[in-house]
DNA sequence: ATTAAAACTTGCAAAAAGCAAGTGAAAACA
DNA sequence: TGTTTTCACTTGCTTTTTGCAAGTTTTAAT
């Protein structure tokens, strides 16, 4: 006798934005992706960014990610064995969202501002 | 000898993204904000749709948008004693994050679909 | 061949989420 | 006016997730 997990995450509602947030709400999601957007693609260089995420949850969040089509894992190089993520469209298209966040942070918290490349 | 516990949440890092994040990084807060902008203003309306948030993590997250002052907490009418809660400035600027997500999640995720007047 | 770095995994403690039930004030109703 | 119902929470408890440190294994560099 198996025990089932289901093969997707159950969602909330049908609702566009609960279903957006059943991928990518939480606290660490958007930052991976922001890093992505960034141009960077191994494990370490997200692990290198200034909020410090730890690397069980960045190792689980990959997971996620692909799992839903945001990324895709593969050789850092040709023939390479070492990870290598990148967006894909799907992933991409996040780029509006990661903008207006970054916007709204920018107008309304004093003291945030744009470190990053890009 | 007193507890220290701070006044405002500690910051992971200066970027904009990472600090709207931490305001309103997590599965519950921005479906609050939803139902705000769609005109929603009480503690049962909030409880009322379909993802079924629980009353003390809405509790919990109301306080929390009103110390961020997303939202402010007025008597539902004149002279009532009953809660209500409005937005802000600064939460209405949270519509385009809203928009985006809204339309990526139409664009990207089969079978969601706008049920909620707006 | 040795060493070092990369990409994880594991174990455990702490924090947060989720659930059911309870409470007290306020409004509605008889 | 007294009773009932609704509202806006709070509390207690269990489960899940997070966070941290340490360990492991594969890959690359020297």
């Amino acid at each position: 006798m198996e025990t089932d997990s289901p093969l997707v995450d159950p969602r909330r509602s049908p609702c566009p934005v609960a279903c957006s947030l059943d991928i990518f709400g939480d606290k660490w999601t958007l930052l991976v992706i922001r890093d992505l957007l960034l141009g960077r693609t191994r494990f370490k260089d997200f692990l290198a960014s200034p909020e410090g995420i730890p690397t069980n949850i960045l190792s689980e969040r990959l997971t996620r990610l692909a799992r839903h089509q945001l990324i895709v894992r593969a050789p850092a190089v040709r023939d390479s064995k070492r990870a290598a993520y990148r967006l894909t469209e799907k992933g991409l298209a996040l780029l509006p969202i990661l903008q207006t966040m970054r916007d709204w942070g920018l107008r309304w918290e004093p003291g945030t501002e744009v470190r990053l490349q890009g």
